[in-house]
DNA sequence: TTTAAATGATACCATTTAGTTTCATAAGGA
DNA sequence: TCCTTATGAAACTAAATGGTATCATTTAAA
């Protein structure tokens, strides 16, 4: 029985890239851990918008949110993160050898400038 | 004077890898160039979505599409996404010592399962 | 010169998204 | 205890998204 819980897959993770508003709350993150109140503080919307963000960034498994007292403690998660990334790696090999070509190119047109 | 265009900024790249069909096109097209019609054929939706889906990768500058006769050629486009993965890059510095700290918490789990 | 194929353009639709407001609940501090 | 702070939850809205169908235009080919 698979437990219900937040999005593993590669989706959950672009979706809550797509937003600038849930980038940047990730960017805030890398400095420390952040309380929800925290974090609604950097951003000129309602901690109701800013909570919303929050979860669908946990459900990306971009970030954690751990109850402390009356308090919730935000935290990046880094394996979250490192999915997209390495998804992105699937592409390196060929974009390696595109830009060694443009790179060509682009030297060989300066050369025929001079 | 800024030639009109596709959005150059992050905003694209993370909008177009947002959408799962999308991404899919992207896998495609590591194989070899499409035209229109040729994408739309592997995909169970009509050519008019798909060449929707085409122009928002094109904004994100993640594929070119240009005309040839009366067919137009898609191809993937390595720098839109380096654009993406540069981004994410800027995490990693964090999850590596993230990633460090968790592998070394598993290995004393480890050694005292002994 | 017809005809068929590849694409563009537009209008339309249902659902999701990103935000708000309002009210309820839980937990710390004076 | 009383008040304040931190959060949750629900209802609502405007706009964006992902899709469809239809018709027009361009170009290759018979």
């Amino acid at each position: 029985m698979r437990t219900a819980g937040p999005d593993p897959g590669e989706q959950g993770v672009f979706r809550a890239l797509a937003d600038p508003t849930r980038r940047n709350i990730l960017v805030h993150l890398t400095s420390r851990d952040m309380t929800i109140a925290e974090v609604a503080d950097r951003f000129d919307m309602t901690r109701a918008a800013v909570r919303k963000h929050l979860t669908i960034l946990e459900e990306g498994r971009l970030i954690s949110i751990r109850p402390s007292g009356r308090e919730r403690l935000t935290r990046l998660e880094p394996l979250g993160l490192k999915t997209a990334a390495d998804w992105l790696d699937r592409f390196s090999r060929f974009w390696d050898a595109r830009l060694a070509a443009l790179q060509q190119a682009v030297e060989q047109e300066e050369s025929q400038k001079k």
